[in-house]
DNA sequence: GTGTGTCAGTTGCAAATGCAACTTTTTAAA
DNA sequence: TTTAAAAAGTTGCATTTGCAACTGACACAC
């Protein structure tokens, strides 16, 4: 399943024309840069660069909530209420950034364009998508123990690829930030669980052994 | 902010149009039935009664992933993918269930009817609600510790109130379901909070006493 | 009244986990 | 090739947490 863009089935003519029907303004970001525009209630839409949600802490702590690419979208319906002052969106390269205003979007319009649908209808998939990814982490953050949180994480990546033998897709500092334990915690978790003959590993490389259908 | 509804906007004629457009199929179930038109990917709509979304795990737990009251919609698109054979929805009332196909749902209507586009606004609003309610979710889960994901849901509840004396919605042994952690240790928290004079509770009722910019 | 069930609250204990402080290996850059 | 910087891997220790097994309060049915 590859994930919906926010332009697909739209073509660059149309995404012309729809530029003044949503009155979109489209700004240009160095790398660095902070965008503000979000309280004004728009929707962003990465035309080009990458851009990355940044939570501060109030303790300073910084969480990257998320990274977004090349015809991702961002704003305020996308992310959690709580919190709202310390959100940032931060450019990681060279950005044009494209910004219609939800008001515009969610309003009937009167030229009844057909790519005006096709966009809602592609942002319906993309939060639906989003919505689905969260929902996963949920499911692997309500376990109560660590070796089912890998276990669960385990096999959902065996289940995505069918295969027994997975590569995690990040570094295994980065996994324990998103099973949120410890990362010395999982290691040692891991290890055991390889003592144990559940599961083989050598660094990012896991094989499941264990019987999946018992968890 | 009180939740979009699937039908805001669209006036009862329209609905019965709008049967005829997506091929809609109306279904009525009993009380404790199990509803199974899902696998053929359509999203189905609470016209009245009450339904739940049950996880069952391998090792014979129930999980309620989800409550949903009429006008509430469901489909493969609203949950998680892993355990995809294992998810039941049961009515817990008599209910009337309206069946949509993903497909014409998706699909550009050939007569651009505005209470197409609308249903499928609707339908962002109630995706984009869900992703927030997910966030929060996935924000409490992440803090560490049980007293910060107290702390966590805490704020998150008297934010929303804006009081500091909060009333827990629900019973203290479902909070520990909420919050993915047992019971008694949670309640064991909560009384060194009390020791500890962060917090003052009896029962659902908590009012907050620490400084909530700590944290 | 008596029984039955749910919810709140408690506590001892063993196990799991976070934290800190390391070493070793891998990767990337100069 | 050398060097520096990440990433992987390890371990001891204190703390947190889950588990189990209780008590007491309240509601509702018979």
């Amino acid at each position: 399943m590859s994930d919906t863009r926010i332009f697909d089935n739209i073509t660059d003519g149309e995404i012309d024309k729809m530029k003044d029907c949503f009155k979109a303004v489209t700004r240009k970001y160095i790398e660095g840069e902070t965008i503000n525009n979000i309280e004004s209630g728009s929707l962003g839409i990465v035309v080009s660069g990458v851009v990355e949600i940044i939570r501060f802490d109030f303790d300073g702590n910084r969480t990257i909530l998320e990274r977004i690419n090349e015809n991702g979208i961002f704003g305020r319906l996308f992310f959690s209420q709580i919190d709202e002052g310390d959100v940032e969106i931060i450019c990681l390269t060279d950005c044009e950034i494209m910004f219609v205003d939800y008001e515009h979007l969610t309003k009937q319009c009167h030229n009844a364009c057909s790519h005006h649908s096709t966009l809602i209808r592609n942002m319906l998939s993309i939060v639906s998508e989003k919505s689905i990814k969260l929902s996963n982490r949920v499911e692997i953050l309500s376990q109560r123990t660590l070796r089912k949180k890998l276990i669960t994480y385990f096999n959902m990546i065996s289940k995505e690829k069918g295969k027994k033998n997975i590569v995690i897709p990040f570094s295994l500092s980065n996994l324990s930030d998103y099973l949120c334990v410890d990362r010395s915690a999982m290691l040692r978790e891991m290890k055991k669980m390889r003592e144990e003959g559940l599961i083989d590993s050598h660094a990012k490389k896991v094989t499941i052994l264990y019987d999946q259908t018992m968890f």
